[in-house]
DNA sequence: GTTATAGCT
């Protein structure tokens, strides 16, 4: 192939001027000393390190061999890179002066930071800023830099002053963004070939080679462990030249600020397409549109829909899978538009709705039109409804599909905007009668995808030595790494094992600040990610798929992706829920691949071969409406008047068990009756946003004069089992707390209305929350939720009452909604479930865990180590035949003709 | 004797 010889030439040439390069500047006798002085300092080190023995090294974690292995390490670096110091050196100086250059640049940015003085930003806005920073001081790099993204190593800009070209190699680079083809090269077979490529034994390039001598002298290799990879492919860029030049950024200084947002929204790459969007919009009901990120179609379709006069008819909503998204977008196009938020440009989304009888352009949560769409079945209100993001295929997301697609059939004069990114375009055109499909390009740095070799055996492993290959291989301060990881646990062992490796690799690399993020993780600590990187350090973020499309960090270079993630899974069998690690799809794959081209050209280290990605990975991930619980979903529907479930158009519809077991809870809680209707129960509960037994024991609430409890315990389970803090290192402590809250055994749900109470009494202490190990982020959740059970039980009719002695009422009320959830004391120990018997076992975190009543209900039932039932309560067994007399038999529970209630007389082997 | 991907009403 031709473009490969060009390649292989380049890099030829490259190599020479390299040669040169290092020739040329060793002459320096500054250099020269400073270079001796590290090596004796290195040798000094060495000195002390084995004079003070390797035990010190060693920590009990690890074992022996692992122990010797990282000193063999620490040795090989030191003793092997000596030579390579002075480089790394010479490009410190290097990068100083042109550290110095952008500063400069820096500079008038903060002048535009000004204009925005009087401004007060939002803190997504101040990202923006910060990013369009960014973008500046890489347009300015890249004007110096070669930008050569063909060959596998990092380009060394450092090297370009002696006697290359920089403008022809510029060009090439440049090409590559210019390239009309560029949606082309995005075809899913560019991998495909590009590994075909290699397997003819062209593009075999090597992250690293054990042989010394065979490789230049840019390579440095320290580890013994280290992975080899193959670059299979770029994804390419796209639209990065159109980035607006500083030129224009001094012509708009003088401008207002909102001149400004004016100006920059005809710099999107959307901004060409507008007349035709519009055509497209005015010629058909369903739109498809294909924009990948940074095109800007969620804030500029909606104003341009606007301006061309289709709010005079109705609102303009667009649906976001996420809260923030919502508020962010909303925020941003208020500001375009020159108008307060909440006016004409509004969100909503739970807990929250910033809008008024003005507003035209509604932002929201997918959830949130859902729930909308219970008051007004028809969006009477809306002209226009854009789903953005609706690849992600959130349950929400699907759920809308099937009614728009619904009501559009009646509403011809309401316009559907479906935005997905490209893959599932097709799909969902398909979906929707082969509605047209409208193309936006988005504007994206290349990413190079590299495979591994071999398939990794441990790929946290892999995914550490990669980490640290990067680390010590490329210069500090050109971009951060981040790797994702599938849990907490399992960051919080890549976070040992490299703070581990680094202290055996010496004081000679640059530092690396490792940040760990997930969504449980204390806000106070997630700020730590977003803090810029100091110079000369460089971050690991260890990430789930938080990062994937929740949270962007600037700055990532370089993504390591093992493959895997946590899916939830459930078996509607059993009605048993599990979280599992799976493999990732080749949608995910690319997603990750993608963070890495954010803010400038990127790389994506995949552990795990590219045969692999084509052969194994599915092409999407398994919607969430197929492997979920689907009472709640079934609820809705029926109560928007969907009677035909089975039958019901779901885009991928969900087995139809899981339908069926939704159905048939339904039935058993009476919020359905024979044939399948809506009764008044059910009506009531469907306006709770909660799962239905949860709304069950609401409306049941009634009866037993508690619903004031009850709403507490309902908001405490369904903010889920992060309410209590159990550190690693006070685990004790932290049990010792929250045994507090089960004196007298009465049972997790009571424990969790006294632990709501608690405070409540302290007056929402967050001290006290601290004093007990208790999450302060998930009782404040727990308080919102809670406020809004408490507004919506007067709409259905329900009092606001309080019994808070009478725990037997409120464990009434509990088994009201949950006596499907019942569970009996076995000989063994564990329980047997009463209606759909499989055996079970008392969570170990359970305040019942040592006490084991004879008979139970329980929140959930989750598979983990063993099958578990999470957030217990005792039960008398008369009061299931009392409550739910349709639901079970007096053989079900005949055994408990001994009136006497064991208490607490633990039965368990 | 446990263990928590993410997100939403």
């Amino acid at each position: 192939m031709v473009a490969r010889d060009e390649e292989d030439d380049r890099r030829v040439r490259r190599r020479t001027s390299q040669d040169q390069d290092d020739s040329d500047n060793s002459e320096s006798e500054e250099e020269i000393l400073r270079d001796q002085r590290e090596r004796e300092e290195l040798e000094r080190h060495i000195r002390e390190r084995d004079a003070a023995g390797t035990r010190k090294l060693a920590e009990p974690k690890f074992t022996r061999k692992e122990e010797e292995e990282a000193i063999r390490r620490a040795d090989a670096l030191e003793q092997d890179d000596i030579g390579s110091l002075r480089k790394v050196s010479r490009r410190e100086y290097l990068k100083k002066r042109e550290q110095k250059k952008l500063e400069e640049l820096r500079d008038d940015l903060e002048d535009e930071q000004y204009l925005f003085e009087g401004v007060k930003l939002t803190e997504a806005e101040e990202r923006e800023l910060r990013y369009k920073k960014e973008i500046y001081e890489l347009v300015k790099k890249r004007s110096e830099d070669t930008g050569d993204m063909d060959e596998y190593r990092i380009p060394d800009a450092y090297d370009l002053e002696g006697g290359v070209n920089q403008e022809k190699r510029f060009s090439v680079a440049s090409q590559r963004y210019r390239d009309p083809d560029a949606a082309e090269k995005m075809n899913p077979f560019a991998e495909q070939e590009a590994w075909e490529e290699h397997q003819i034994g062209k593009a075999n390039l090597k992250f690293g080679s054990k042989d010394r001598r065979s490789r230049s002298d840019d390579y440095q290799f320290v580890f013994e462990d280290q992975i080899e990879f193959i670059k299979a492919a770029v994804m390419d860029g796209v639209n990065v030249d159109q980035d607006p030049s500083t030129d224009s950024i001094e012509k708009t200084m003088a401008k207002s600020v909102f001149e400004k947002l004016q100006e920059d929204r005809k710099t999107l790459p959307m901004y060409p397409y507008r007349d035709d969007l519009l055509q497209a919009v005015n010629d058909h009901q369903v739109l498809v549109i294909v924009g990948e990120t940074g095109s800007g179609k969620t804030t500029q379709i909606p104003q341009y829909l606007h301006e061309a006069g289709y709010t005079k008819r109705g609102k303009i909503g667009c649906t976001q899978p996420r809260r923030v998204a919502a508020m962010s977008v909303a925020a941003r196009v208020s500001q375009e538009m020159g108008v307060k938020l909440g006016h004409e440009v509004g969100y909503s989304i739970r807990f929250e709705d910033c809008t008024s009888e003005k507003t035209i352009l509604k932002y929201m949560t997918d959830g949130m039109l859902l729930r909308e769409f219970l008051g007004e079945p028809d969006l009477a209100s809306y002209s226009v409804i854009m789903v953005d993001e609706a690849h992600e295929r959130t349950l929400s997301t699907d759920i809308l599909f099937g009614l728009v697609k619904d009501i559009s059939r009646f509403r011809p004069d309401l316009k559907l905007l479906i935005s997905s990114a490209t893959l599932d375009a097709e799909k969902f055109s398909d979906y929707f009668d082969c509605a047209p499909i409208f193309k936006i390009p988005g504007r994206r740095f290349p990413v190079e995808i590299h495979y591994t070799k071999a398939p990794e055996a441990d790929y946290l492993d892999a995914a550490v030595v990669t980490a640290l290959q990067i680390h010590v291989t490329q210069p500090p301060g050109d971009g951060d790494i981040l790797i994702f990881l599938t849990g907490q646990e399992e960051i919080e062992t890549a976070e040992e094992i490299i703070k581990h490796r680094i202290k055996g690799l010496g004081t000679k690399i640059a530092e690396l600040i490792i940040c760990p993020i997930y969504a449980n993780l204390p806000t106070e600590l997630q700020a730590k990610i977003f803090e810029p990187t100091p110079e000369g350090a460089r971050k690991v973020v260890l990430a789930t798929n938080i990062a994937e499309t929740s949270l962007t960090i600037d700055g990532i270079k370089y993504v390591i992706d093992p493959g895997f993630s946590k899916m939830k899974s459930y078996n509607p069998r059993t009605g048993m829920e599990s979280l599992l690690v799976a493999p990732i799809s080749k949608a995910s794959a690319n997603q990750r691949a993608g963070r890495s081209g954010r803010t400038g050209p990127g790389k994506c280290f995949r552990l795990y071969t590219a045969y692999n990605y084509m052969n194994d990975l599915e092409d999407n991930t398994v919607p969430e409406i197929q492997r979920t619980n689907l009472a709640n979903v079934v609820l809705s529907l029926k109560s928007l008047g969907i009677h035909d479930l089975l039958n019901f158009d779901f885009m991928d519809p969900p087995p139809a068990e899981a339908l069926l077991k939704a159905l048939e809870l339904l039935f058993a809680l009476s919020a359905l009756n024979k044939l399948g209707e809506l009764t008044k129960v059910g009506r009531r509960m469907a306006e709770f946003p909660l799962d239905p037994m949860l709304s069950k024991m609401i409306v049941a609430s009634d009866k037993y004069k508690c619903s004031d409890e009850i709403i507490s315990i309902a908001a405490m389970l369904s903010v889920g089992n992060s309410i209590f803090y159990r550190p690693k290192d006070k685990q004790v402590h932290a049990d010792n707390a929250r045994m507090n809250f089960h004196v007298g055994n009465v049972g997790d749900h009571i424990a969790l209305l006294k632990v709501y109470s608690s405070w409540r009494e302290t007056n929402f202490s967050t001290q006290w929350c601290y004093e007990n190990y208790i999450q302060v982020r998930s009782m404040k959740r727990a308080r919102d939720i809670r406020d809004q059970l408490e507004g919506l039980l007067e709409r259905v009719e329900i009092e606001l009452t309080s019994n808070d002695n009478d725990y037997e009422a409120i464990k009434k009320a509990i088994t009201s909604g949950f006596f499907p959830h019942s569970a009996k004391l076995q000989k063994n120990g564990s329980y047997r479930t009463i209606k759909h018997p499989q055996t079970v076992n008392v969570h170990p975190s359970s305040g019942l865990a040592q006490v084991l009543p004879r008979w139970v209900v329980y929140h959930e039932l989750v598979l983990t180590t063993k099958e578990y039932m999470r957030q217990v309560t005792e039960l008398k067994p008369d009061w299931l035949v009392e409550i739910a007399p349709h639901y079970y038999q007096l053989k079900d529970v005949e055994d408990s003709s001994s009136k006497k209630m064991p208490h607490g007389t633990g039965r368990a082997s």
